[in-house]
Order: structure tokens, then sequence, then C-alpha cells
DNA sequence: GGTCTGACCGGCG
DNA sequence: ACGCCGGCCAGAC
């Protein structure tokens, strides 16, 4: 949605992965992970993985953005390190309902949100 | 203005 | 089964 970027080219024409991104991982329902590939894919581009982490290090500071529900490929929290106390990220999830056991996040599989799928 | 890195993923040896 | 390499986009030095 929005995706407006009041057609003014000179301000940041360059967003359009990042706000992409960063809409979809807002609309990680409550209780629910993904992983970087199944945004990149949702995008278009799932070799550019690593973009979308990229761009959860700018989103890291927007609370908006809960990036401590994205997470690698394999359900581990790669990203944890990142946080103001690491531990916020595992905690934070746990709080969400998710259980996570040394930065693994259990049953990934039936808590991994599909933005392909579900979008 | 060119080069390297970065919270990844997938394929190949 | 494990390890390494290449690929994509964008930002920082």
């Amino acid at each position: 949605m929005k995706s407006k970027k009041t057609a003014k080219n000179n301000s940041k024409p360059t967003y359009n992965f990042f706000d992409d991104v960063f809409e979809v991982v807002r609309l990680i329902p409550k209780g629910r992970v993904t992983s970087y590939g199944a945004i990149a894919k949702y995008l278009g581009t799932k070799m550019s993985a690593r973009m979308v982490g990229w761009a959860m290090n700018a989103a890291h500071g927007d609370k908006k953005v809960p990036a401590h529900r994205v997470v690698n490929r394999n359900g581990l929290l790669t990203g944890k390190h990142h946080f103001s106390p690491p531990s916020a990220m595992e905690a934070q999830l746990k709080k969400e309902g998710i259980k996570v056991t040394k930065d693994k996040i259990q049953n990934f599989s039936d808590r991994f949100w599909d933005p392909y799928l579900e979008l």
C-alpha cells in the first residue's frame, strides 16, 4: 500500500526495496516469524536475501518494524546480535508466544509466515 | 568515483 | 555430510 513517494525523485528514489521490506515485516502477524529469503522472494528478488537483512539494519531503529520476527532460513536468530541487548530479540519472541531455544525458533516450520503465500 | 562489506540463500566440490 | 563460492542491492569508506 502507500508507496506514494510523492513522485519526488530527489529525496530517496532507491527506497523501493527497503520500503517493501518494512511493510512486509510490519504485516507479520504476532506470534509468527518469517525468513529473509521469504521476503526477498515475495519482492521478486529471492537472490537478494542479503539486501533484506540490510534493510532491517535501517529498520532496527524503527519499532514499527518487528525485526525480531525476522530470522534466517534456519529459523536461527541471526540478527539477535544487532539488537540493543541481543537477548531482547528472543525475549520478544517468547513474549509473542514463540519458543526460542539457543537462539533457535522452535516449531519454526509451524511459526513460519510466508508473505508470498499469505499475500 | 571505485571498492568492500553486509542480519542471506542456494548450488557445487 | 561439511565447506566454499558466487550472486543480488545498497550504503559506507
